[in-house]
RNA sequence: UCCCCGGUGGUGUAAUGGCAACACAGUGGGUUUUGGUCCCUCUGAUCCAGGUUCGAGUCCUGGCCGGGGAUCCA
């Protein structure tokens, strides 16, 4: 299994373990309604390994809430792609459904704390009363009704007695929150549907925002990981929890779903693909299904490689195509037998071979590097076929293979001459007439240089099989993207080329569904499961071989555009305003009579609470150094723009920025006065003489710190004299750690320079 | 227009205030009876502007760009 890096989830759930977590659970949760794609297989990956990596749980639970969308058929098709993947689930196939009872229980409970209402408002009222994304919305008629009401409705609702879209049961939130998903969101509906498991024993489901964080929290799931479009669903899940479920509760985290060009992932861009017959299925092997991949010859263990690479983060991002045709090669190449198959053939005539030779070749199935024993046997006979593209008239510069006069190498074979070609009446070429060398079977010509190995097949031994050449389905990196061009004109017309009668080694004709094999020089492929019957088996080309030779003329992507530098703000232009009248006198105050940067200036004035407490502090410490201190340490580490959540009076701020002021302790030091009183409440004064952080700015004590370090380093100190004069950096900054950032700095930093002899760029100020 | 989340070579991911790293792609070379594999070389990046700091990709402020957000879907 490919080694793997950490990531941001990983550093997570490593840091909750080491807190005491006791066991790590981590759900997949798909909807039934669909077959799995390779973006899916990032997900199944994550919640798998993560779990497996700390002795964890993993479930499979299908998320059947919707009865309307989901169907039995693809929960079977769900689990075995899931095996494929080689991920297996702990305790059994779970479902959304089993937990029916509960929900209700849990969302009666809701109604009677009053959080939770049933409207009966239109759904085109409800959407209407939504507001829109820079509008409040505005509350249903029926919000507030009472609890017994509310009750009553609800127990009737689920008892079947209203129609569907009726009534609908709705948290009372918050309909004038900027996130839409908190304005009262509907938690459940009606809906007179047979359930595919539970049947006709529900007309009411709930809705995703309330089920799923209630399904991983009966499960007792401790990390729920999903995609980046959940983000803004997080404050809907936890606010659930909060309402109906104790501690522990599971957390929601979220990355950036797996996207890759030339592809196209969503299930409703390939629902018509499979039913406008652009392709042959959902497991046409140009599908990025995992059926489909599986068809295509793509292994799991490359599926996995690829998901290594690419990482898991938080940046939307599209990975290239031939990452992916990376990993399955890197993989293919281990487990692939090497054979002979000529697409197009070309009769070749050895001239000075008897009419019946028939030369019986021992020949590896794989290449010396590939660690697997086995051969077959070739039979080289006076004619055979070759590659029409491996013959040239007039050959391009660079051209290793045949040309009329010319050599090549048959691939275990001889080295051959083309001596005469064969035209037609239409002067096509129809046959080369070649002698071969006798004397290069297993050796090389001493006399001359044959640069070029194509490959042959008997052309008495040989069998005729298809063979199906699959390239990107589409023409165009970012399909279905431009919303004036259907996705359907975007389909790259040649992503499937039929050779219906390639000519191949007879051992190939014996291929049995699920073979792999590389064809030399052409490409890997896998005998199709679908089409392939015993004696004719049809070869699915999973990948090409990378081709340095074919590639020549492509056109090379990396040709270099220096992104023109954006142009700089007008940041003079800049009006600072604040609607507030009193914060607008307290801005032009700052600004004018306590000359403070207009920047700072805005963001003390961004609450009242903020402005009095730097009015406070700076009342009693250096105003500028204050109005620093607040903008810069004090409000980052500050709840909703309060500095009395920080438990931090204004004058012992005051008291620590005059140590800095006066020399008395170094900024680093400071920070971490700083930090201890915002968590201790402890006194500053304190703090500094207990760790002893008094500023140290005599050379007598620094010079040996600065010698110990040098000393300790010596790697690094060869490598500055080198002229990596970037170590600076490093060298100051172990010094600062090891007093424990007492050390006057630029102190440091001029010791460390006259030691090692050499003045730094990066040390001078100007850095 | 409002809210949330992102922004590091062509691509993807690292760097947890102190040496901008790894992989893919690209380039040049070596090995080679696959123009495959393998080995070596080189090219190439912190969105912009200010600020804090001895030191900023990392912290702060503002801007720019990208993604997401109004289904009785998940």
């Amino acid at each position: 299994m490919s080694r793997r890096r950490s990531d941001f989830i990983r550093d997570i759930v490593a840091k909750d373990v080491a807190a005491g977590l006791a066991r790590v659970v981590t759900r997949f949760p798909p909807e039934p309604n669909g077959f799995l794609h390779i973006g899916h297989a990032k997900a199944i990956l994550l919640d798998h390994d993560v779990a497996r990596e700390h002795g964890g749980h993993f479930h499979l639970r299908f998320d059947d809430t919707n009865p309307l969308a989901e169907d039995t058929r693809f929960v079977e098709a769900i689990q075995a792609d899931i095996t494929w993947l080689g991920c297996t689930w702990d305790g059994p196939v779970r479902f959304a459904s089993d937990y029916f009872a509960q929900m209700y229980e849990l969302a009666e409970r809701l109604v009677q704390d009053g959080r939770a209402y049933v409207d009966s408002e239109s759904i085109d009222e409800i959407r209407e009363h939504r507001g829109t994304v820079s509008e409040a919305g505005t509350a249903s008629r029926y919000r507030d009704r009472s609890v017994d009401e509310n009750l009553d409705l609800f127990r009737r609702m689920r008892a079947g007695e209203f129609a569907d879209g009726t009534h609908v049961l709705r948290a009372k939130l918050d309909m004038a929150s900027p996130n839409m998903l908190l304005r009262d969101p509907l938690l459940y509906r009606i809906r007179h549907a047979t359930h595919h498991r539970t049947g006709d024993a529900w007309c009411i489901y709930p809705m995703y925002d309330f089920a799923h964080c209630i399904e991983d929290a009966i499960e007792g799931v401790t990390h729920s990981f999903c995609t980046l479009e959940f983000e803004i669903n997080r404050a809907l899940y936890d606010w659930v929890l909060e309402s109906v479920w104790p501690e522990p509760r599971p957390r929601q985290f979220e990355f950036a779903r797996l996207e890759l060009d030339y592809v196209l992932m969503s299930k409703r861009y390939m629902r018509r693909l499979v039913e406008e017959g652009h392709v042959s299925g959902w497991d046409d092997p140009r599908m990025s299904t995992l059926r489909g991949l599986r068809r295509r010859g793509v292994t799991s263990e490359a599926l996995r490689a690829l998901n290594s690479l690419v990482g898991i983060s938080k940046a939307n991002s599209v990975i290239d195509l031939g990452k992916l045709e990376y990993c399955v090669r890197e993989d293919l190449n281990l487990r692939s037998p090497r054979l002979m198959c000529v697409l197009h053939p070309l009769r070749v005539v050895l001239t000075n071979l008897p009419e019946d030779h028939d030369e019986r070749i021992e020949a590896p199935l794989w290449p010396h590097d590939v660690p697997h024993e086995g051969s077959r046997a070739l039979h080289l006979t006076r004619e055979i076929w070759i590659e029409r593209d491996d013959f040239r008239v007039d050959p391009p510069k660079g051209w290793h293979r045949l040309t009329p006069g010319g050599e090549v190498r048959l691939r275990h074979g001889y080295v051959i001459r083309c001596d005469d070609v064969v035209l037609d009446g239409a002067g096509e070429i129809v046959e080369l007439r070649c002698s071969a060398d006798r004397d290069t079977l297993g050796s090389a010509p001493t006399d001359r240089r044959v640069r070029g190995t194509i490959h042959w097949v008997s052309a008495v031994h040989g069998r005729s099989l298809e063979l199906r050449l699959y390239d990107r389905l589409f023409a165009v990196a970012r399909p279905g993207r431009d919303p004036e061009v259907d996705f359907v004109d975007e389909l790259n017309p040649e992503s499937l080329t039929v050779i219906p009668a390639a000519m191949a080694e007879p051992e190939l004709a014996d291929a049995r569904p699920g073979d792999r094999f590389q064809l030399e020089r052409v490409g890997y492929f896998i005998a199709d499961t679908e089409d392939s019957r015993p004696g004719s088996p049809v070869l699915n080309r999973t990948v090409t071989l990378r081709d340095s030779w074919g590639k020549r003329d492509a056109p090379k992507p990396a040709a270099r555009v220096r992104r023109p530098k954006t142009k700089p703000a007008p940041a003079a232009a800049r009006v600072w305003e604040a609607g507030d009248p009193d914060l607008a006198d307290r801005f032009d105050r700052y600004t004018g009579v306590l000359g403070l940067d207009p920047q700072d200036a805005h963001t003390l004035t961004r609450s009242a609470a903020i402005a009095d407490y730097f009015d406070a502090a700076a009342s009693a410490a250096d105003t500028s150094a204050v109005a620093k201190w607040v903008v810069n340490e004090v409000l980052p580490a500050v709840d909703g723009d309060d500095p009395s959540t920080l438990g931090m009076a204004p004058t012992v701020l005051a008291a620590i920025v005059t140590m800095v002021t006066s020399d008395r302790i170094s900024a680093t030091a400071a920070k971490e006065v700083f930090a201890a009183v915002a968590t201790d409440g402890a006194d500053p004064e304190a703090i500094v003489r207990q760790r002893h952080l008094e500023q140290v700015s005599d050379t007598g004590t620094l010079g040996p710190a600065v010698d110990g370090v040098l000393a300790a380093h010596p790697d690094e100190v060869a490598r500055y004299r080198g002229g990596k004069t970037g170590l600076l950096g490093f060298f100051v900054g172990r010094v600062m750690k090891e007093t424990r950032g007492t050390a006057k700095p630029d102190l440091v930093r001029r010791l460390v320079v006259e030691r090692l002899g050499r003045e730094s760029g990066q040390g001078t100020g100007e850095g």
